[in-house]
DNA sequence: TTGTAGGCGTTATCAG
DNA sequence: CTGATAACGCCTACAA
């Protein structure tokens, strides 16, 4: 349409276009003089180089792309920040995809993105996949891949995530310490692997404190909100409600205070509750929500970090199979009766 | 690396590459036969058609463009969600672009848009922005162009917004009949078109109930976090305080709500708070937040579906110079008194 | 119905 | 230091 092209702005210079492309990617044989006259008249004319010439002949596209299960998050969109900002610095571009949760489409995502339409995924797994052939095509295929939060153990890559062992343990803890005997664990979906170590961190938190592990209070919920709401519900009208609740993602939490609203249960004092959760202002919930929250921000510009170090610098080695842990905080709040709020 | 060729593709099956494209494409020239043979054999040998090669011919990425001040922002990730499921169903791809606020981050996103990377454009200009010289140009040089929220009048193409003056004028006259006399209005700053707006149902509602407009209850913010914050404070802790808050955006509501607890003032008893806000669990704070609560994720939807239709649908006429209102709904809570939380 | 040839805009290789 | 040429992978006239 309105662009000027290399030929043309050769063709006012009256040189080949050869020239004007090395003096334009600055090359070291082309004089001073000739690449100042080149730069001004590409400014004048406002060349712009097409990036689809480029990329056909470069074999690589300045793009990347984000696989992500939901975008209306706390947490993701922390990450989507911290990543785009790292992107932006190295003058890459940030393709955004949301599969919603959903397998399939995080299948027809992918394939899309066999063909070479971006140099690097950073992928964080819908809850309900549970194979993985269209992961291992990205990675047979040599596309840089990166996981965070949500990882697939079964990629030989680098994963970001947070210590969910550890915080789960230690969220746990502080229910018991708060008085809780028995503590139900609200659970996304038990594909996940970060619900699974959660799950974990909760399970030996109980038994190091000698209190028993009741299957019936893992709540697997996954599938609908109001499913889930269901599930919760029961749970707290219960006759043997428990005395506390940790949840491992934030919208079950969200959904615990209003369920609790409904049913006249007061938190902290009739049920006690910590989530994991990125929400900034737990503490103007009523109470204040006890999270552990990730460092999701973080997270995102190493993971992009490393993906812009692989994708710009030569001769960096494949990622490593390994998992680099950033760890979350638990923050003591109302609704777990640690303080008042 | 990987990939095979349509080349190649031919080659396996003894045809000349254009049959095999033509073939791909389902072109009518082709016999079944052949197109059956030719789609066996890509799926066979998994043929992923380069997309580089494709746009570098065909003058057209598929590809759209989200230019944003913000991600993290309750807002603007609805309108991401939105945009990205209409894209998503087109088989388009969604760049996404910060610009923290800032106009000469736009001004150099903007420019590296300007090659034909992408078929189109969204965009809300950042709050600093104030002139247009880089927006005109994707409009001069023939990029499909839509604004959503913080939009540009100059620019004569179709704008999405809700009803920021109809809401302006509500809410302030919602905390009037809460038995407000003096009413501040937080500004996130005064070149923004829809703060213009907001504020100026603010004014016309004071006026239409005989009050007095104070210049110096309309604090404009903008700079940075804790400025703002110092601002509001100073605001909370004059002798002369206003009743009642209009908050032209949720992060300076929220400041409200922490610097009134630290001010020890109550809300709604002291200080009566409404805000726009797309906060989705208004109603678990302290009290709960009145609001006026944009239809993000609809705009979102309805403004990429236009745009798609530019894209796809021949002979589809350029975007009108139009505002398409889409209306915000006036949400009562405690923090306004209107009722208890 | 299928094959041949040229060009989209760049950059790299090879000459000069 | 600069110029000509080929190639990246695809699509589309035009030819057969």
């Amino acid at each position: 349409m309105s662009g000027v092209n290399i030929k043309q702005l050769a063709e006012a210079l009256k040189l080949a276009p050869s020239t004007v492309s090395r003096a334009l990617n600055d090359s070291y044989e082309i004089s001073e003089k000739t690449k100042k006259r080149v730069l001004a008249m590409a400014e004048k004319m406002s060349y712009r180089p097409n990036p689809f010439a480029r990329s056909l002949r470069e074999h690589r596209s300045k793009t990347i792309a984000m696989i992500i299960p939901a975008l209306v998050n706390n947490f993701f969109s922390q990450v989507i920040e911290g990543v785009e900002e790292i992107v932006q610095e190295y003058g890459y571009h940030l393709l955004v995809y949301n599969t919603h949760e959903s397998c399939q489409k995080e299948r027809e995502i992918v394939s899309h993105l066999l063909n070479g339409r971006v140099d690097g995924i950073m992928m964080s797994l819908s809850h309900q996949t549970s194979y993985y052939e269209h992961i291992q095509k990205i990675y047979d295929q040599g596309i840089p891949l990166i996981f965070f939060d949500r990882v697939c153990r079964h990629i030989p890559t680098t994963k970001f995530i947070t210590n969910d062992y550890e915080s789960g343990f230690k969220a746990t803890e502080h229910l018991i310490e708060q008085g809780c005997k028995r503590i139900a664990f609200l659970l996304l979906s038990n594909e996940i692997s970060i619900g699974k170590q959660r799950l974990r961190g909760y399970k030996d938190s109980l038994g190091f404190h000698g209190l028993e592990v009741e299957e019936k209070l893992i709540l697997k919920c996954g599938s609908t909100d109001s499913e889930n709401a269901d599930a919760i519900r029961q749970l707290l009208n219960a006759p043997d409600r428990p005395q506390g609740i940790l949840s491992s993602v934030e919208k079950l939490a969200i959904s615990t205070y209003y369920i609790s609203r409904d049913l006249c249960l007061g938190i902290p004092e009739d049920i006690k509750l910590a989530s994991f959760s990125n929400l900034k202002i737990a503490d103007l919930l009523n109470p204040g929500l006890t999270t552990i929250a990730q460092p999701a921000l973080e997270i995102g510009q190493e993971a992009a970090k490393l993906l812009m170090t692989k994708l710009t610098k030569k001769n960096t080695p494949d990622f490593a199979d390994q998992t680099i842990t950033i760890p979350s905080v638990l923050e003591v709040r109302g609704s777990s009766g640690g303080i008042s709020s």
